[in-house]
RNA sequence: GGGUUGGUAGCUCAGCGGUAGAGCAGCGGCCUUUUAAGCCGUUGGUCCAGGGUUCAAAUCCCUGCCGACCCA
C-alpha cells in the first residue's frame, strides 16, 4: 500500500504530537464496565460509566462536541465539553481521528432529542489509526475490497457483520443439536497419505522431516468410519476439506463439511436427523422455518418452507425430465438425447454419467423445497449398501434445496470384501489410490451406521438467504494480487 | 475455458477525444444538546499496468493484471 498518502502522513503526524505530549496511543489500562449495548439497557441518569469503542463519528462544535464510538453490540453517543473535560485534555481531540479507539468515563445522561449518550470526563486513547476509515454511509461496495480486507467490509456494513455472526449462531447451534442427541464431536487428520471419502484433486503438501508427501483432505468420512470400528457409536466432526478445482459462486478451495455416523442407523434414520436439525437451526437462528428471499420491490422472489420435506426416487425424476422410456433406450440414444437437450456431455463419460448430468444440470437446480433424493444408481456412490430389493441402487438419499445439493446420505457399506470390491473399481486399477488402512479397519468389523455429511457453507446460503459462498466466508479465496512492479518483474512464460 | 462488465482522490461515484470533477473523510476558521450537524474556506490524483492511434487519450484500439455476473 501507498505510504505517502497524505491522510496517512496526517494521522502519523496526530500520533507523533500525542507521543510528545506524553501519552502513549496504544495504552491498554482501560476496563470498560460493560458492552455498549448492555450501557445502553442499563441507562441511569447521572450514573458513571466507564465504556471503550473505536470513534465511527465526530461532530464538532467548537467548545464542546459529539463523538459516537462502537463496538461489537452497538454504538453509544458521548458528549464532550471543554469546560468538563479541561482545556488540556479537551485539546487532544485535534490529534484524534475516525477510526481511533477510546476508553472513556463519565456519567449518562440523555439529549434533548432524547439519545442517551454519555458526558465525557476523561478518556484514554487505547489505539491510534493510521489509515481512514471507508465512507460512513455506503460503507465499502468494492467486492474485491469487501473479500481482501474483509474488516474494512466488517467495520463499514452492518448486513455483513449480521450475516457472520448469524453463521457463528448455526453452527453453536448444530452442535447443541448434535450433542443432545448424543453424538460426540470428533477431530481426525487433515492431512492425508491417501485422501479418500469423495471423488476430487486434492491440494499436495509435504513433509519435510518425515521426508513425505501428504494431502489436504476431501472429506472426513474414512477417519470417521474407523471410530466406528472402535467403539465410537455417534460421532461427527465439523471442519474444513479442500479441493483443487475451479472456484465460482457456489466453490471455494476450502469449504465446511460436516459429516455424523451413527451406529445401527441407516439413511432413514440420517433422514429424520437432518430434517430436525435444519427445523431446529432455522428457528433458532431465523425464528421461522420459512425463508423468503426479496428484491429490491419487496417481492417474494424465492420461498423455501421447511415444513413441507419431499421425497422422490432418482430414476422418477430423471424420467420426468428425460422421458419417460430414459431407461429402456440404449446408451447411445441417451447420449443424443442428453446433447439434444443443450447438455455438454465429454466422449469420455460413461452412461450413468450422462444420467448424472440430467440430474445436476437439469434437475437439481429446480429443487428449491427441500427434497431427498433416493434410489441413486450404485455407480455414483461407492460407499454405500446395495439396496436389498434392487441391488442396482443403493441405500442412499440426497438432500437437495435451494437449488444446491446440501447434504448426501447412506446406509453405511460395511461389508469389508464388498467394499474392497467398489473401491478397486472406482479407483480404476490405481492401486495406490485404495486406502488399505481404512479396508484393514473393516475387516476388524464396523457395525451398520448411517451416515450424513452436510455443506455447511450451503446451508448457511440457504438460512442466510445469500447467493455466494464468497459472502458467508469470512475470507474467500481469491487470486493474490501482486503489485505492478513484481507483475513486470516476472512475466509468464 | 468462452461471453458480458468493471478498475478515476482514503471511501462512494460522475466524466467517455480538448484544463481531472462531486459527495463523504481530511485540513483551516466559526459555533456548548449535535446526530447524514451546519456555515465559510481549502488540500488531495502513476484516471489498474504496458504498448498503439491522434495535434491532443481517463476517454478510442491492442496486450496484460485483478474483480463481478452469466455460460460451459
Amino acid at each position: 500500500m501507498d505510504d505517502t498518502n497524505s491522510l496517512i502522513e496526517q494521522r502519523k503526524a496526530k500520533l507523533n504530537a500525542l507521543l510528545q505530549k506524553g501519552i502513549n496511543p496504544f495504552m491498554n489500562k482501560s476496563r470498560p464496565d460493560c458492552d455498549i449495548e448492555t450501557a445502553r439497557e442499563q441507562f441511569e441518569e447521572g450514573k458513571e460509566i466507564c465504556l471503550a469503542g473505536r470513534i465511527t463519528a465526530y461532530r464538532d462544535m467548537g467548545k464542546s462536541l459529539f463523538f459516537d464510538i462502537r463496538d461489537q453490540s452497538g454504538r453509544i453517543q458521548v458528549y464532550a465539553q471543554k469546560q468538563l473535560v479541561g482545556e488540556e485534555q479537551f485539546a487532544l481531540f485535534k490529534h484524534l481521528d475516525i477510526g481511533d479507539f477510546l476508553g472513556v468515563q463519565g456519567k449518562y445522561f440523555k439529549t434533548r432529542t432524547g439519545e442517551i449518550s454519555i458526558k465525557l470526563e476523561s478518556f484514554t486513547v487505547l489505539s491510534k489509526s493510521l489509515r481512514p476509515m471507508p465512507e460512513k454511509r455506503k460503507g465499502v461496495v468494492d467486492t474485491e475490497i469487501r473479500y481482501r480486507q474483509r474488516y474494512l467490509d466488517l467495520m463499514s456494513n452492518e448486513e455483513v457483520r449480521g450475516v457472520f455472526i448469524k453463521r457463528s449462531i448455526i453452527l453453536h447451534e448444530i452442535r447443541q443439536f448434535l450433542n443432545s442427541r448424543g453424538f460426540m464431536e470428533v477431530e481426525t487428520p487433515m492431512m492425508q497419505p491417501i485422501p479418500g471419502g469423495a471423488a476430487a484433486t486434492p491440494f499436495i503438501t509435504h513433509h519435510n522431516s518425515l521426508g513425505c508427501d501428504f494431502y489436504l483432505r476431501i472429506a472426513l468420512e474414512l477417519y470417521l468410519k474407523r471410530l466406528l470400528v472402535g467403539g465410537f457409536n455417534r460421532v461427527f466432526e465439523i471442519g474444513r476439506n479442500f479441493r483443487n478445482e475451479g472456484l465460482d459462486r457456489r466453490h471455494n478451495p476450502e469449504f465446511t463439511m460436516m459429516e455424523v455416523y451413527e451406529a445401527f442407523g441407516d439413511y432413514a434414520s440420517m433422514m429424520e436427523l437432518l430434517k430436525d436439525m435444519v427445523t431446529h437451526v432455522a428457528q433458532k437462528v431465523l425464528g421461522s422455518l420459512v425463508i423468503e428471499t426479496r428484491d429490491e420491490t419487496g417481492q417474494v422472489t424465492k420461498r423455501i418452507d421447511l415444513t413441507q420435506w419431499k421425497q422422490a426416487k432418482y430414476k422418477d425424476m430423471v424420467r420426468e425430465k428425460a422421458g419417460q422410456d430414459w431407461f429402456e433406450i440404449t446408451p447411445d440414444e441417451r447420449r443424443q438425447r442428453a446433447l439434444s437437450m443443450g447438455l455438454e456431455i465429454g466422449d469420455d463419460y460413461e452412461d450413468f454419467e450422462v444420467t448424472s448430468a440430467i440430474f445436476e444440470k437439469m434437475i437439481e437446480p429446480t429443487l428449491i423445497q427441500p427434497t431427498f433424493v433416493t434410489h441413486l444408481p450404485k455407480e455414483l456412490v461407492p460407499l454405500a449398501k446395495l439396496s436389498p430389493d434392487d441391488p442396482s441402487v443403493v441405500e442412499v438419499f440426497e438432500c437437495c434445496m435451494n437449488g444446491q445439493e446440501i447434504a448426501p446420505a447412506y446406509s453405511e457399506q460395511n461389508d469389508p470384501i464388498e467394499q474392497r470390491q467398489r473401491l478397486e473399481h472406482q479407483a480404476g486399477g490405481e492401486q495406490q489410490k485404495l486406502d488399505e488402512d481404512f479396508l484393514l479397519a473393516l475387516e476388524h468389523g464396523m457395525p451398520p451406521a448411517g451416515g450424513m455429511g452436510v455443506g455447511i457453507d450451503r446451508l448457511v446460503m440457504m438460512l442466510l438467504g445469500q447467493d455466494s459462498i464468497r459472502d458467508v466466508l469470512l475470507f474467500p479465496q481469491l487470486k493474490p494480487k501482486l503489485s505492478s512492479m513484481e507483475a513486470n518483474a516476472e512475466p509468464k512464460e
